[in-house]
DNA sequence: AGGGAATGGGCAAGCGCGCGA
DNA sequence: ATCGCGCGCTTGCCCATTCCC
């Protein structure tokens, strides 16, 4: 820097202004400084500057890149971080990398606060003293009061779903449910409850589910055998409702005619003009706006209580559901399919 | 530090030693240091650690999140950085978000070389002293000499697709284009001259593509009216084969009786045994460990001459490539879909 | 018994920048 | 607009002790 500072004609600690665009250094010597940087190629050494302020203006992110919720996230998270001029740390969860892994590796990249984004509990070396580091979590955590939670009404969501399909005419209604996965706990609790709301306790069918194709179409195929009545099912979410509408055309069911489907997510897997998934939709922008503002908030002022926040979650109806079969299954499809124009 | 070395009764020097398990301290004074750093939740910090040492074992990864092929190269950079003693930043492209700007912000973030995962350009101020820095690109960029470049030679992997297709029986093959994608114009080349080599020149049918279902799916039904003699399509991914495979069946042609099709990339969409894509295959592993081989060679050598790796690909017969139709396209698709068991 | 290597440990000079005086 | 200190750590250099020829 005091090379630049040399070729502008004036001391360090101007040019260290003026490459900060700080108030103090005239025009004319903030334009030589600026220029003179350019001119010999300068950045601002990002250790020794920080080490000096103190401050890294940095927010780290756990995700699990393998869900499409947490990308789409993603692109959300830059946004709101760098309107509040913050910087942005990603670390990634794998199957090989579990969360204190990624959260560490963000911690030595010296940010000043942590988004973890759907994951269910959060590192403890995180929240104890005097590790201690602001932490917000995108998702279904449970929330201890020490961090803040930002997520959706997972229930709430598939209480609509449920609704939607009794309004269609359904009542025997299945959900494949998402086992110990984030959030699954709550959206069966909403199958139940939204079922029994209707009077449908008695109906009441869960499959064991999933996450992914592979778990539903599993889940379907057991379903269809165990509870053949069943005309519609809820998801866990829409890799797993792929799944599950797979299972019902092998077993030669067209949909929405032979079954109704309701994914949860609106994944870009079920948003193409040919699925048409009928979904619940988390507001993935605003929940990624909320958590980050929350950690911002939460750094800029430590004392700040936690708190929870929690969305309510849209249907999106499309083509997999559709009015309940009068009469027994459809068991043929034809060359048109009927879900298209 | 100092804390700590007081603590264990030894000066801040040897306690720097000990913490980061160099030769010099004894196994009395090392295991006191450590110890006193556990008790008092010490933990290094990394600005005043980085400008000390000027190195950061760091490297910048700039990737786009939303294809799944550089989500899994994420795991394999992770597993060969860390066995190489080097730790990850991540920085996403995405629409919102271009390379520059994401190469800007892993140099902030002081790493010491950038691996740019599937993009078609490196941008200069990378490249340009005096801020030169290595660099290696994951896939298709035009090769300059001034960065290493790891990618699958996607000519030779649609020439297999062509191969396989030819053996079954078909001649009336086309292919669904990237459009501009990276590595998009080399696998159009690889079906022109697989094509071609078979004698069937005259044949050649390219139907402008893209990366995605929807793309797939528009390409799909565009070809199938230009063309519809034709009985198999090379894609060029496999969202576009998905895409494509939709446009068949809306068409009253089952899979792969009435139309064979091949992906590209060996995606998660298309491993499901629902669909059984058959598909060319990148090696992403190797390539991952290859390319994050060079850049870390670059680092540490910076002497070094850069390479270019290209890697053959590899064809997975799964269950959406037949014998080509003796007669006319079959028109009606049963219950009993005949790619299942 | 004396000299020299080997070993464990301390001292202090920065690293490049930001900020108060 | 400048001066100069100090952020927290690393490292080269030097000192002290021990052990061995």
């Amino acid at each position: 820097m005091s090379d630049v500072a040399r070729r502008a004609g004036v001391s360090p600690a101007l040019a260290s202004l003026a490459l900060r665009h700080k108030p103090g250094p005239s025009p004319t010597s903030r334009k030589a400084v600026l220029q003179a940087a350019d001119d010999l190629g300068y950045r601002v050494n990002t250790a020794a500057s920080l080490l000096a302020k103190n401050r890294s203006h940095l927010i780290g992110v756990a995700l699990d890149l393998s869900q499409s919720f947490h990308v789409e996230a993603v692109d959300h998270v830059y946004r709101v971080a760098e309107a509040a001029g913050y910087n942005v740390l990603l670390s990634a969860v794998t199957s090989s990398r579990p969360l204190d892994r990624a959260t560490e590796s963000l911690i030595e990249g010296s940010c000043e606060g942590i988004l973890i984004v759907g994951m269910h509990s959060v590192p403890e070396s995180l929240l104890g003293s005097p590790t201690r580091m602001p932490v917000a979590v995108l998702g279904h955590a449970e929330w201890t009061g020490s961090f803040d939670v930002v997520r959706t009404a997972g229930d709430l969501g598939v209480r609509s779903a449920v609704d939607h399909l009794v309004s269609l005419g359904h009542t025997r209604i299945a959900h494949v449910d998402g086992g110990d996965n984030s959030g699954a706990e709550e959206r069966r609790r909403g199958y139940v409850e939204g079922m029994r709301e209707h009077a449908l306790g008695d109906l009441l069918h869960i499959q064991r589910g999933g996450n992914d194709e592979e778990d539903g179409l599993r889940a379907g195929r057991e379903l269809l055998e165990r509870a053949p009545a069943t005309t519609a099912v809820i998801c866990y979410n829409d890799s797993c409702a792929v799944g599950m509408i797979q299972a019902a055309e092998q077993a030669g069911l067209t949909v929405p005619e032979g079954m109704s489907i309701i994914g949860y997510d609106n994944s870009p897997v079920g948003r193409t003009s040919y699925l048409g998934l009928t979904t619940v939709a988390q507001d993935t922008r605003r929940l990624t706006e909320i958590s980050v503002q929350r950690l911002i908030e939460g750094i800029e002022n430590p004392a700040r209580p936690h708190t929870e926040t929690v969305l309510p979650p849209r249907l999106i109806t499309r083509s997999t559901t559709g009015p309940a079969r009068p009469g027994p299954a459809a068991i043929t499809r034809g060359a048109a399919d009927p879900r298209l124009p």
